[in-house]
RNA sequence: GCCCCAGUGGCGGAAUGGUAGACGCGGCAGACUCAAAAUCUGUUGUCGCAAGGCGUGCUGGUUCGAGUCCGGCCUGGGGCACCA
C-alpha cells in the first residue's frame, strides 16, 4: 500500500461503493407513515430515447441537490423517477430497424436506468413507472371514461392540424410557426373526427390559479396567461335585412359600433355554407380559404380577402344604416362566434379590408383634446385610447365608459350580452399512432359510440403489428379492431386512435404517490398526502404544453373525485439549456467536439486529417449540429460528482450553461483537492466528537466565524436556488481551511469542525465524495443520515466592521471600527484617515452621511 | 405588430441604493522536476513608473451616493400572433 499522501482518489470504486450502500440500506425509500413534514421533489421524467444527455444530467443534479438538502433538513422526502415511454421515436425505430416499439423502449429504459444509477441520484426506485405498461395506462383509460361520464370529453368532427410527416394530428400547442413541433413539416388542415378534453371549461380557473403559484417563474405564468388569452367584450346580434334570422358577432370594441363599415363571417360559418349552396362562386371562395395553410409564411403573405354575400346587416346603433356582409378569409370560425363587425378607423385588419373593398372609414375615437376633424386615417388605424366622437350620445365618453354604456344598452334591448372569450381551445387528444394508450371506445353501427366496460380494461395494445404501411398500424390490424359491441353484441370496431402522449405525463406525479396496485392508479389518501409537488424541475420548453395540461388534468381528476388537489406543482424551477461551441469542416458539415482538436499553433483542426475547422457560436446541444458531449464518457472519466459539480457551479440554474472542457477540469480538480484535504489534512485532527479545547487562538476563532457564516449563507443560497453562489461559498471555506495556521492553539479541533461542516454542506452536491470523506473523518454512520448543521448565532455576530469612507461619493479609505460604534466617533475617525485629509485638501465638509456599519460619506 | 426578459473583465458569473468584479475558468511569473504532467505560491478590469484617473450597452434624470430606481434609445434572447 502506498502512503496516504501518495494515494489518489479512486472515483469509480468510491462512487460504485456508496451507490450500493445506499441501495442496500434503502436510504431513499419514502413512506406516508412518517411523522416528519413531507416534501415532494420531482424532475420531469425522461423520454427513454436510449441514452441520457447533458440536459438530463443538469435536471437530475438540480433535483437531487434539492431532495438531499431537504432530507438533511428533516423532511420526509419523496423523490421518484420513471419513464415517459410512449411516443413516436419508438415507432420510427420500428420502421427503420425492424425492432418492436415495446422491445426498443424497454431496452432503452434498462440502459438509461443504469446510466441514471451511475449518477448516484437519491430516487426511491420502488416507485418507478413506465407509461407504456398496461399497469400504468389502464388507469388513464378509466380516467377517460370517468371524464366522459362527467361531461369533460366530447367527440366532434373538426378541422385539425395534420402533420404530413408523422401522419398524425397535432394539438394547437404542438404547432410551432405553422410546423409540427417534432417533424418541423408544415402543418396541413384536415377534417377528422376527434376526441377532445374540455380544457376550456377550466379556462377561467386555470387563469386565476396562476396568481396563487408564487413559486413559479413569472415568465412561465405570463406565457400561460397569454396562451389562455382572456378577453372581455360583447356578443351582439345583427338583424339581417330580408331574412328572419340574426347574425351574432363577438367584439372587444363595442364602443366603435358607430364606426362600423361591414360585417364579416368565417369561411366555415354555417351561414356561408348555406349561401354557397346557391352560389358556386362563393363555394369556390370558401374552398380557397380552406386551402391556405396555417404556416406563418402563408398567413403573412395572405391578403385580406372577402366575398360580398349580397346580404346586409342593420347597425343596431345607427338608424337605417345597412352594413354589407362578407365572407372573409381572416375571420376564424373557432374564435368568438366566427363573425365580426369591422370598424376600419380603429382596427388595422378592418382598415386593410376596407381600403381593398372601398368601404367608408369613420373616425369614432380621437385623442383627448384633439379636433376630430383634423384626424385623417391613411394606411394606419388609430387603435389607441381616447374619447368618443361622431357617436351620438357616446360623444365625449372615454373608450372604457363607452364600452360599458354600449354593452348595458344592448343588454337592455335584449340583443347583446357581456361575454368573455378565450384564445385557449379544447385539447384534441386523438392521435393516429400505434405506440400510445388505446382510447377505450368501441364504435357500433347500431349503438354508436360505446365506452369499453370497466371490466374489460385495460384495452391492451396488440403486440403483433406491422409497420410496412404508412399511418396507424392499429387501423391496419386484421383482428384487434374487430370486436363485439358491448351493448348489442353485433360486430363493431374499436377506436384505433391512441391518446396524445401528453395524456400520460398529465398525471404521473400522482401515480408515484401510490406505488402499490390500486383500482384508480393511486389512492386519494396518498395523493392528498404528497401533492402538490413541492418542487418541480424541468425545461422551459414545457411552459405551456405539459404544465398547462397537467394543471387542467389535476382539476379534472378532482372533479371526478380522484383527489382534492387543484394545482399539481406548488414550486417550479425551469432550468436553462446546455450549450456547446459548434464546429464545421471545410465543406460546411457539422463536426463532433470529439473530432476536433487544437494543433501546435493553437488552430482548430480535424483530428482525422488535420484540415482546418471553423468555430461557430455556442448553441443548445443538439444531435443535428453535433455539438454534443456524452455524459457517459464524462462520468466514466471524471465521475458523477465532478459532472454534478460542474452543472451547479458555473451558472445559475435557470440560465443557459456553456459546456467547456476547462470547466469540467476545474470541477475535477476541486473534487480531488477536497479529498486530499481530508485524507491528508494540513494539521492533525483530534478524534470524532472531541470536546472543544478550553483555549482557541484568535486566528482560529476567526476561522470558526467563517465556518458558521458559511453554514448560514449556504443554507440561504440553497433555499433560493443560488447554487452557483453556494459552491463559491464552499470553495472560499476550503481556501481558508487549507491555510489554517498549523501552530495556532486549537487549530486541529477547528480544522475538524471546518472539514466536517464542509463535507456536510457539500454532501447534497457531491454525495459520493461526501460519504467517503465522512467515513474518512471517522464517522460510522452515513452522511445521508446526518442532519444539516446549525450555525452558532454567537459566531455570526462580527465584533468589528470595515467601513468605507467616501469623499463626494468616491471611495478614499477604509477603516476598521468596532461594530455598532456611534455615528459621531465614526465620523471623527473617518475624517482622521490620511487619504481623506488629502482628498479634502483643507476644505470644510458641508455634510457628512454616516450609514452605521457600512459607510461614511463626506460631502464638500 | 404586441408582450416579456437580459446587456458587468479575455470567459462563466458575484454585488438588501452604500468598498463593482466574490468564486471559478483562462492568462502571466515562479517553486518542485533531467523534463513533463500533477501540485503549490504570487499576480491578473483598464490607462499610468507612481500618485491618481477611467470603468457595469448608450443617453438624460432622481440621490450625499446608481450595475441596482425613473424616462428615452440601441443590441441580443424568448413568448404570442389574421384572437375581432
Amino acid at each position: 500500500m502506498p502512503p496516504r499522501d501518495q494515494e489518489r482518489y479512486n472515483v469509480r470504486e468510491t462512487e460504485a461503493k456508496w451507490q450500493s450502500v445506499w441501495e442496500e440500506r434503502q436510504s431513499f425509500a419514502a413512506s406516508e407513515n412518517d411523522p416528519r413534514p413531507k416534501y415532494y421533489v420531482l424532475e420531469m421524467f425522461p423520454y427513454p430515447s436510449g441514452r441520457i444527455h447533458m440536459g438530463h444530467v443538469r435536471n437530475y443534479t438540480l433535483g437531487d441537490l434539492v431532495a438531499r438538502y431537504k432530507r438533511a433538513r428533516g423532511f420526509n422526502v419523496l423523490h421518484p423517477m420513471g419513464w415517459d415511454a410512449f411516443g413516436l421515436p419508438a415507432e420510427n425505430a420500428a420502421i427503420q430497424n425492424n425492432v418492436h416499439p415495446s422491445k426498443w423502449t424497454r431496452e432503452n429504459i434498462a440502459s438509461m436506468r443504469e446510466q441514471l444509477k451511475s449518477m448516484g441520484l437519491s430516487y426511491d426506485w420502488k416507485r418507478e413507472v413506465a407509461t407504456c405498461e398496461p399497469e400504468y395506462y389502464r388507469h388513464e383509460q378509466k380516467m377517460f371514461l370517468d371524464f366522459l361520464a362527467n361531461d369533460l370529453v366530447y367527440r366532434k368532427e373538426s378541422w385539425v392540424n395534420w402533420d404530413p410527416v408523422e401522419h398524425t394530428v397535432l394539438a394547437n400547442e404542438q404547432v410551432i410557426d405553422g410546423c409540427g413541433w417534432r417533424s418541423g413539416a408544415p402543418v396541413e388542415k384536415r377534417l377528422l373526427n376527434q376526441w377532445f378534453l374540455k380544457i376550456t371549461d377550466f379556462a377561467e380557473d386555470l387563469l386565476k390559479g396562476l396568481e396563487q403559484l408564487e413559486r413559479w417563474p413569472d415568465r412561465v405564468r405570463l406565457m400561460q396567461e397569454n396562451w389562455i388569452g382572456r378577453s372581455e367584450g360583447l356578443r351582439l346580434s345583427f338583424t339581417l335585412a330580408d331574412r328572419a334570422d340574426a347574425l351574432e358577432v363577438y367584439t372587444t370594441r363595442p364602443d366603435t359600433l358607430h364606426g362600423a363599415a361591414f360585417v364579416a363571417i368565417a369561411a366555415n360559418h354555417p351561414l356561408a355554407a348555406e349561401l354557397a349552396r346557391n352560389n358556386p362562386a362563393l363555394g369556390e371562395f370558401i374552398a380557397e380559404c380552406n386551402r391556405i395553410g396555417t404556416s406563418e409564411a402563408a398567413i403573412e403573405t395572405a391578403e385580406k380577402k372577402g366575398f360580398a354575400t349580397g346580404l346586409t346587416a342593420l347597425n343596431p346603433v345607427v338608424e337605417g344604416q345597412r352594413l354589407p356582409v362578407y365572407v372573409a378569409n381572416f375571420v376564424l370560425m373557432d374564435y368568438g362566434t366566427g363573425a365580426i363587425f369591422g370598424c376600419p378607423a380603429h382596427d388595422q385588419r378592418d382598415l386593410d379590408f376596407a381600403r381593398k373593398y372601398d368601404l367608408p372609414v369613420t373616425v369614432v375615437v380621437a385623442p383627448k383634446d384633439v379636433d376630430p376633424a383634423s384626424i385623417v386615417i391613411g394606411t394606419e388605424a388609430y387603435a389607441e385610447d381616447g374619447v368618443l366622437v361622431n357617436s351620438g350620445d357616446l360623444n365625449g365618453l372615454t373608450v372604457a365608459e363607452a364600452k360599458a354604456r354600449v354593452i348595458d344598452a344592448m343588454e337592455a334591448r335584449g340583443i347583446g350580452q357581456r361575454a368573455v372569450n378565450y384564445r385557449l381551445r379544447d385539447w384534441g387528444v386523438s392521435r393516429q399512432r400505434y405506440w400510445g394508450c388505446p382510447i377505450p371506445i368501441i364504435h357500433c353501427e347500431a349503438c354508436g359510440v360505446v365506452p369499453v366496460p370497466e371490466a374489460d380494461l385495460p384495452v391492451r395494445l396488440p403486440e403483433d403489428v406491422s409497420f410496412d404501411k404508412p399511418g396507424n398500424p392499429l387501423a391496419h390490424h386484421p383482428t384487434w379492431k374487430n370486436v363485439a359491441c358491448p351493448c348489442c353484441g353485433k360486430p363493431a370496431r374499436r377506436e384505433t386512435d391512441t391518446f396524445d402522449t401528453f395524456f400520460e405525463s398529465s398525471w404521473y406525479f400522482a401515480r408515484y404517490c401510490s406505488p402499490q396496485e390500486t383500482s384508480r392508479g393511486f389512492t386519494a389518501e396518498a395523493a392528498n398526502h404528497w401533492l402538490p409537488v413541492d418542487q418541480y424541475i424541468g425545461g422551459i420548453e414545457h411552459a405551456v404544453l405539459h404544465l398547462l395540461y397537467s394543471r387542467f388534468f389535476t382539476r379534472a381528476l378532482k372533479h371526478c373525485g380522484y383527489l382534492d388537489v387543484e394545482e399539481p406543482f406548488a414550486g417550479l424551477l425551469t432550468q436553462g439549456m446546455i450549450c456547446h461551441e459548434t464546429y464545421k469542416d471545410v465543406d460546411g458539415k457539422w463536426l463532433f467536439p470529439t473530432d476536433v482538436e487544437r494543433n501546435a499553433d493553437g488552430a482548430l483542426v480535424e483530428i482525422a486529417n488535420g484540415r482546418p475547422v471553423t468555430l461557430g457560436r455556442s448553441e443548445k446541444m443538439s444531435k443535428s449540429k453535433k455539438n454534443v458531449v456524452d455524459p457517459a464518457g464524462i462520468i466514466g472519466t471524471y465521475g458523477a460528482d465532478t459532472a454534478r459539480l460542474f452543472m451547479l457551479s458555473d451558472s445559475p440554474p435557470e440560465r443557459d450553461l456553456d459546456w467547456t472542457e476547462s470547466g469540467i477540469d476545474g470541477a475535477f480538480r476541486y473534487v480531488n483537492r477536497l479529498w486530499r484535504m481530508v485524507v491528508v489534512p494540513p494539521v492533525e485532527l483530534p478524534p470524532v466528537g472531541s470536546p472543544r479545547p478550553a483555549a482557541l487562538a484568535d486566528s482560529v476563532v476567526k476561522t470558526r466565524r467563517q465556518i458558521h457564516k458559511t453554514i448560514a449563507v449556504v443554507g440561504e443560497d440553497l433555499e433560493r436556488f443560488h447554487f452557483n453562489k453556494a459552491v463559491a461559498r464552499l470553495r472560499e471555506l476550503s481556501n481558508t481551511l487549507a491555510e489554517i495556521p498549523a501552530a495556532a492553539e486549537g487549530a486541529g479541533w477547528v480544522l475538524r469542525e471546518g472539514l466536517e461542516t464542509l463535507v456536510t454542506l457539500i454532501g447534497p452536491m457531491l454525495p459520493h465524495l461526501g460519504e467517503e470523506l465522512w467515513f474518512e473523518l471517522g464517522h460510522t454512520d452515513l452522511l445521508v443520515d446526518a442532519p444539516w448543521p446549525d450555525a452558532d448565532p454567537a459566531l455570526l455576530v462580527e465584533d468589528s466592521v470595515t467601513i468605507a469612507v467616501q469623499v463626494n461619493g468616491k471611495l478614499r479609505a477604509t477603516i476598521e471600527l468596532p461594530k455598532d460604534i456611534d455615528a459621531a466617533t465614526a465620523e471623527t475617525l473617518a475624517l482622521a484617515a490620511p487619504a481623506v485629509i488629502t482628498a479634502l485638501d483643507g476644505k470644510t465638509p458641508r455634510k457628512i452621511i454616516v450609514v452605521p456599519n457600512r459607510i461614511v460619506n463626506v460631502v464638500v
